[in-house]
RNA sequence: CGGGGUGUAGCGUAGCCCGGUUAUCGCGCCGCGUUUGGGACGCGGAGGUCGCAGGUUCGAAUCCUGCCACCCCGACCA
């Protein structure tokens, strides 16, 4: 690593920049905001994909591949949906370069190659998906269709933010289609429910499960749920979405199918994802002022090995033991890495482990030799310990399950603490301003008060939790009479 | 697209206002040796179209003009 850093945990940027992804862009580039995602980051979101993957394929989705290019007029088939993405879409016209007779060693676009149809890239896959389920579906028994892709999908954002908003990003989206009204927005809310599942028990982040208010809807969607976490700043952050589609898309890619009595009706629709957003949610939910956090359910290295020692021999013999810690570990399905590199010392090595956040570190020198020990060290509270080898292998797993646990009640004790009830425009003002966070607040349930809102203070409508008790009261803003509170925050 | 800022080695930077030897320093990199329980040290070495193009000048990283890119703030959004 290059010079010392001590960026502050909320130093996103440079975490995201030094540490686990970098955003390299081509030299003359109108490719703004894209990233390179490094091994060590990709091994991440490997990871995710895996966990991610067995929790669809175990509510019986399968994976499957659509086209990266949309044409145009299929793009444009819904509506709202078109509405929705056309202001940030890339879009191919032309197929061949040729030599630039002006500019010898250049090319440039041969205007002869012009698309007859201009074919965007994709922004989410709704609209040729649709299309392809048309030809899949006629009757009753071919439905359900529970299908998930892996993808990249591209987005002209006029401002990019690494992890969080890049122009190209890779995600899962889910695309089903169902019989029945009820059975389309089950399936909806069951992939919400997955995707709070995944965030807690792997990702070690809390999220409040909702639904959108209309104005944060996706485009195209009947309703939109969701799941909510907040970062350490106080800001909030939509972890992923699911939404019921209706029978929009099926309408404007006239996809009917014969029901049980051999009436045509409309099939319905549910669409789902999660990014590599994700990623940026993990740094932002656990890092620290001495780098990453990664919880042992995520993490690539859940355990490294550092040996001190003087000289070749002294070397070897702590490889024995620690080689042996290594395969006993690993057998129980524990990544571990034995870092014996000789051109750094075990100094260097702490301080690089913690950086990427490897959730614990085992220390094994010619003390540890004598007294049949070794040292443990937690990244997440920083604590050292002693213990002697033969517990090493039991001990490890358990502290590895203990800092999954508390990384999440840290998380939750932080989220918990910073939702606050106001009963006041001023207060909700003051709260936001001084405090950040959630603020749950009485909201009249309309557009125009939600905007006003949004305008005076950015603050937007997170979400209505499903969880919300219903009570009377008055709208902060309006005055007017709500009977629920909402959750408000500034948001990423 | 509006407002502000920045661009010098792989990374981080000094120098620019007030033009003048071979462009500064740290990290990293290469070689040799000594080191190794919290980011090692010594000696030697490599690495630069000073964002690009033009102009002013005897002379430009420095001044002027244009362009490009990036960062931050807004509008947009997962």
């Amino acid at each position: 690593m290059g010079e010392k850093l001590t960026p502050r945990s909320q130093d996103y940027s440079k975490w995201y920049n030094e540490l686990v992804v970098k955003a390299n862009l081509a030299e003359s580039s109108s490719v703004r905001g894209c990233m390179v995602i490094k091994p060590y980051g990709y091994a991440i979101w490997e990871k995710m994909q895996a966990e991610l993957d067995k929790m669809f394929k175990a509510t019986g989705h399968e994976n499957a591949y659509f086209p990266l290019f949309v044409p145009k007029s299929l793009f444009e088939a819904e509506e709202k949906n078109a509405e929705g993405f056309a202001k940030e879409c890339a879009i191919v016209t032309h197929y061949r370069l040729k030599n630039d007779e002006d500019n010898p060693g250049k090319l440039k676009v041969d205007p002869e190659a012009k698309l007859e149809e201009e074919l965007v890239v994709r922004p989410t896959s709704e609209a040729i998906i649709w299309r392809t389920y048309k030809n899949w579906i006629q009757s009753y028994r071919d439905l359900p269709i529970l299908v998930n892709q892996w993808a990249n999908v591209v987005r002209w954002e006029m401002r990019t933010r690494l992890f969080l908003r890049t122009a190209e990003f890779l995600w899962q989206e889910g695309h089903t289609a169902h019989a029945t009204k009820d059975e389309a927005i089950m399936e909806a809310k069951q992939m919400n429910d997955v995707y709070a599942d995944f965030a807690e028990k792997f990702m070690a982040m809390p999220v409040i499960k909702g639904l959108k208010s209309e104005s944060e809807r996706f485009a195209g969607a009947l309703e939109t749920y969701c799941i909510e976490a907040l970062m350490q700043d106080g800001k909030a952050l939509q972890a992923g979405t699911s939404h019921f589609l209706g029978q929009n898309f099926a309408k404007a890619f006239d996809v009917k199918f014969a029901n049980k009595e051999g009436k045509l009706d409309y099939v319905w629709a549910t669409s789902w994802g999660v990014s590599t957003r994700l990623m940026g949610a993990l740094v932002m939910t656990h890092s620290d002022d001495n780098g990453l956090v990664l919880p042992p359910n995520l993490a690539p290295i859940q355990v490294v090995i550092v040996p001190i020692y003087k000289g070749e021999e002294e070397l070897n013999n702590i490889s024995i033991v620690a080689n042996k810690i290594k395969n006993e570990l690993e057998s129980n399905g524990t990544s571990v890495k034995y870092d014996n590199r000789n051109n750094f010392k075990p100094g260097y090595k702490f301080n690089e482990y913690e950086l990427k956040g490897v959730p614990l570190r085992i220390a094994i020198g010619p003390k540890d030799m004598e007294n049949n020990s070794v040292e443990i060290a937690r990244r997440d509270t920083l604590t050292k310990s002693k213990i002697g080898m033969n517990e090493v292998v039991k001990e490890v797993e358990n502290i590895l399950i203990d800092i999954q646990e508390s990384l999440y009640s840290r998380a939750l004790v932080h989220r918990n603490d910073n939702i606050t009830m106001v009963h006041s425009f001023k207060e909700f003002k003051s709260v936001l301003e001084n405090k950040g966070g959630f603020i749950s607040a009485h909201w009249d349930g309309s557009v125009e008060t939600e905007n006003l809102i949004k305008k005076k203070t950015k603050a937007t409508i997170r979400c209505i939790p499903n969880k919300n008790k219903l009570e009377k009261g008055f709208c902060v803003y309006s005055g007017r009479p709500s009977n629920q509170r909402v959750l408000f925050a500034k948001a990423y």
